[in-house]
DNA sequence: ACCCCGATATATCGGTCCGATACATCGATC
DNA sequence: GATCGATGTATCGGACCGATATATCGGGGT
């Protein structure tokens, strides 16, 4: 799981872990963080199994987050202690060939996991990498997950004791048609062919769209499994 | 996380390991099981510390002598293996005194940890067991994390860069809006001393409740930390 | 000049939880 | 009467987390 998103994130540029740790956060989703007592073990695994490999760097100067590279010319600079430990220079990573099958791989797996709901928020981040069909069996699977949850939370609500009890269950049933609801009219927009390009959209050099991705309020189809699709209303500006 | 919720579950009713994972899923939230892996170590964990205690019990018929043994008779009949494994009789764990101490202990407990969804949602389906400034305490930490989550996620729409992650960003806006106005909800109605007797309330025998447990729909406050308080709107019936 | 502090950075340790697996009994169904 | 699925207990390796140790850097205060 967390292979997959090291991957990701350094498939668009090399980082190193630190650098790394925040991405997690601030581009994916991970919330409250994702500790370094599972980030640097999980770089370690990648890079044993030939996934990544570390560039010595230097702190100062060089890359500024620009796209390719910046790795080669700081590390004549880096000599100070001989090896092993702390040393200077961050170890900043890079994916390999090796990785980016790797990748693949492990967005396409259809895993059926405990954390179902991290896994797929992730690789919906990646979506873009897969090819239309298997989107649309990611999308579908989710959607096969979610009325599962719904029936059973029909389930537990029967057996709600208190009004605590109760008021959960009921949220958590409302959150799962809403999520429902959403993951519907992602289908609806992909099957119509509405899917975005990788690279960003031409005709606005920045790029930077605030609308709401094409699709708005809802109404929560609560009966088994009807396939609700909705027109999407074209997008409104909301950007100053 | 788990002993938590294994000793609210004891706190009712003696159970066995294989009862136990049922319950963990049926009446508190534990999506997609709880695993023999984790339940089992937690089980002798609590054990161990004394919180809970096993009596060794028959499937059929009753007991021959409570304590002890059990595995002399299977062992003449299952000469198989060797002897320390299998036996016969469930283990079934009830909770002690030194268990109901450390369940209000953990269930008071502030802890900020990874997983604090399923946490929250453990502890409020405890919530009849906390006196009512811990319940209104529980309720505001609660909302103080939506509400940073929020921030949180003004930020992360910025750096969305295609529209699936535009979309996985505003989705998550709107369910923790959605949370955070439910939390609300909740607050005011603790405050207002709204709460329910952990028994359950006389004047219907059954004690079935279909009413949506007082509050309705809502809507989202985005700004800042507003706490806003909507009148509820009596409910519609979803069964068939 | 000095020092201390917070941010940056890498790494390890113990513990919790998960998925897979093994083993064993029981009640049905055929 | 044999097989099959549900019930039931248990362990192992691996993934992830929280706490902690260690070190460097830039900046602010005095």
């Amino acid at each position: 799981m967390l292979e997959l998103a090291i991957l990701g994130l350094l498939k668009e540029q090399e980082l190193h872990g630190y650098e790394l740790k925040k991405r997690l956060v601030e581009t994916l989703g991970f919330v409250s963080g994702v500790s370094f007592g599972s980030l640097y073990p999980a770089l370690s695994r990648l890079e044993a199994a030939g996934a990544v490999k570390a560039v010595e760097s230097r702190s100062l100067s060089a890359v500024p987050h620009t796209g390719s590279l910046g790795g080669e010319l700081a590390a004549f600079r880096a000599r100070k202690t001989v090896a092993p430990r702390g040393s200077r220079g961050k170890k900043v990573y890079g994916i390999t060939e090796r990785g980016e099958r790797l990748f693949d791989e492990l967005l396409a797996a259809e895993t059926q996991s405990s954390d179902d709901d991290r896994v797929f928020n992730l690789r919906l981040a990646f979506a873009r990498y897969l090819p239309p069909d298997a989107r649309i069996g990611m999308l579908e699977r989710r959607r096969a997950q979610l009325v599962e949850r719904l029936i059973h939370l029909r389930i537990r609500v029967q057996a709600a004791r208190d009004s605590y009890a109760r008021s959960l269950v009921e949220h958590d049933q409302e959150a799962a048609e809403h999520d429902l609801s959403w993951i519907e009219r992602l289908l609806a927009a992909e099957r119509a062919g509405r899917h975005p390009e990788p690279e960003p959209q031409l005709g606005s050099p920045t790029g930077n769209v605030a609308e709401r991705s094409g699709i708005s309020r809802h109404g929560p189809t609560i009966s088994g499994l009807r396939p609700s699709n909705h027109l999407p209303s074209p997008e409104e500006d909301i950007n100053p």
